[in-house]
DNA sequence: TCTAATTTGATACGAATGTATTAATTATAT
DNA sequence: ATATAATTAATACATTCGTATCAAATTAGA
């Protein structure tokens, strides 16, 4: 889908139109015209808003599980600190680069309708319990301190890693700093190793 | 305004309805109709959406500030963590008891339009410029630690209070789990407190 | 080249939206 | 009691929305 075609234009499109103003706050028309198109292209390519949003959110996991990943052959030659420093590491970067997926999942999430139901049955239930799976063992390795709830770690860890970049355009008005470049997102995956990880030493 | 004149019960209805579905989801006649009263009752009392979308802000804040300062009068006799645990658990009360407001504020960073601008010149601003000269002071003071920036620090430390009430919705419908239940909002405090606070004994 | 399939563009339609207007009702004060 | 103000209710209006329809244009295959 990295070609220039009227479905690829418009699927780009969609997501910024989604990840900028949610489902109900975008319209066809908005992303008809970003794209360069009419909007009977939407109907023709994807037949309906719901189904080109739903075909956003699952190229945006797509993304996740790509950038999640990309490292996880390198794991077991890691030390379970490591292991965790890295996926934080690349799923930190994730959410600079694709800020989309967190916001449409958030405006989701605030509706509490129909689509978060499929977000959650389609995407969302995997991830979360994947990480709490990971979690729990990072945990048991004495990466994350062994009092605390894994639900509560998860959210937290989560958390920690988006929220700066869902703020952005707070962040960019009120300090007028970009939290997307390069040294920021850094700055930042150093911020949350550094909080939320024990030291080595302090196994 | 805790009385039940329509006024009132229509800023009711209007914190919930913005709460849940946002301002451009939100629709008068859904307001009107939930406060039991008509559409023409909200441009008398507040003139317009925005008006009335304006005055729910005012009043979180109200909130939120009333919710942060309640036990200040204690803080000259506590210790710098102490004041810290204290106002973290203030605030995590204050995110489970008016989730609405955390919400709104995220539709809006989301939409990045001209009601953000407003948020953040009339009230965020403020509240981020306090949170961070406090951050600093428990920083120096050893309750963080002092390598990280600050800005880093003040926006982890918020969304790791704050994430796991706007991600109600999914937690309860993934997990069956509901977070405003008093033992689940003291769990969460334990977590943040353990996670991002440094041990006592670590200074 | 000619035909058939694919893709694009333009317009129409009912539903829902925020706002404005005006009438009906209730409360207040003299 | 009565007149004046305050409040509530009902309706109308222009705009925007997602969807549907259908003609025009483009592309692909034989």
């Amino acid at each position: 889908m990295k070609d220039d075609s009227t479905k690829s234009k418009l699927l780009k499109a969609a997501i910024s139109v989604f990840g900028n103003h949610g489902y109900s706050g975008g319209s066809v028309r908005q992303i008809a015209e970003l794209a360069n198109t009419n909007i009977g292209a939407i109907k023709y390519h994807y037949s309906s808003k719901e189904q080109l949003w739903k075909s956003v959110v699952d190229y945006l996991f797509t993304k996740l599980s790509e950038a999640i990943l990309k490292d996880s052959g390198l794991w077991p030659s890691m030390s379970p600190r490591d292991r965790v420093v890295n996926s934080t590491k690349n799923y930190i970067f994730f959410c600079a680069n694709y800020p989309e997926l967190n916001r449409i999942i958030l405006s989701e999430t605030i509706q509490n309708g129909d689509r978060l139901h499929w977000l959650a049955e389609n995407h969302m239930r995997f991830f979360i319990e994947r990480s709490t799976a990971w979690m729990a063992i990072a945990q048991e390795n004495g990466v994350y301190p062994r009092e605390i709830s894994v639900l509560n770690l998860v959210f937290i860890a989560m958390s920690a890693s988006q929220n700066l970049f869902l703020m952005a355009p707070f962040v960019e008005h009120a300090f007028g700093i970009d939290v997307f470049k390069n040294d920021q997102i850094e700055k930042h995956v150093d911020a949350v190793v550094k909080l939320l990880l024990n030291e080595a030493e302090c196994l």
